[in-house]
DNA sequence: TCAAGAATGGGACTATAGTCCGTGGTTTAA
DNA sequence: TTAAACCACGGACTATAGTCCCATTCTTGA
């Protein structure tokens, strides 16, 4: 899987597990509201310094943006 | 601990680990020289695209740029 | 010594990361 | 209906990632 990819998805699933808007996210890394939309759809290739400011307003590791999400919730039996 | 530095730390060690030149990496992941040097002595803020190639270049996965390297060897008993 | 490979360093340049401002679409609640 | 929150999307702009070229230093081996 593509790099670009992953951290688009992972961002995602971070965020929105945490309740916030792209917004606030924006807000609390301090980076632009507009680049966190577009890094979720895996249109930017952001730098490290940039996913380590999202990770730390996220309360997140930086890892986390480059491991595979679980596929799926293990069926109830 | 620093992203950058995180990363510095571990290109440099794995690439020694290959037994890689900073030039022979850079040939194979298709960056310039000079990058090289630069990202290991922490003096730049890399793209997890740049960091996806000269990972496949060293046969590693990502996530081992951000890792912390084992702090030293067991004593030996 | 000399040569040659490995790494550092800088300056000028180009490509692109990242910002800023605005528009419009969707959903939900009043 | 309207407001408000969230998000996709675009264009123009600025900052910096990343290249290219050249010189210098430091090992190490012959």
């Amino acid at each position: 899987m593509q790099a670009r990819a992953l951290v688009a998805r992972n961002l995602r699933r971070l965020r929105v597990r945490r309740g916030l808007s792209q917004e606030n996210l924006a807000v609390d890394a301090g980076i632009d509201r507009t680049y966190v939309s577009r890094i979720e759809r895996g249109l930017e290739n952001p730098t490290v310094g940039l996913l380590e400011q999202i990770a730390d307003a996220l309360d997140a590791k930086i890892v986390e943006f480059f491991s595979l999400p679980n596929p799926a919730e293990p069926p109830p039996k």
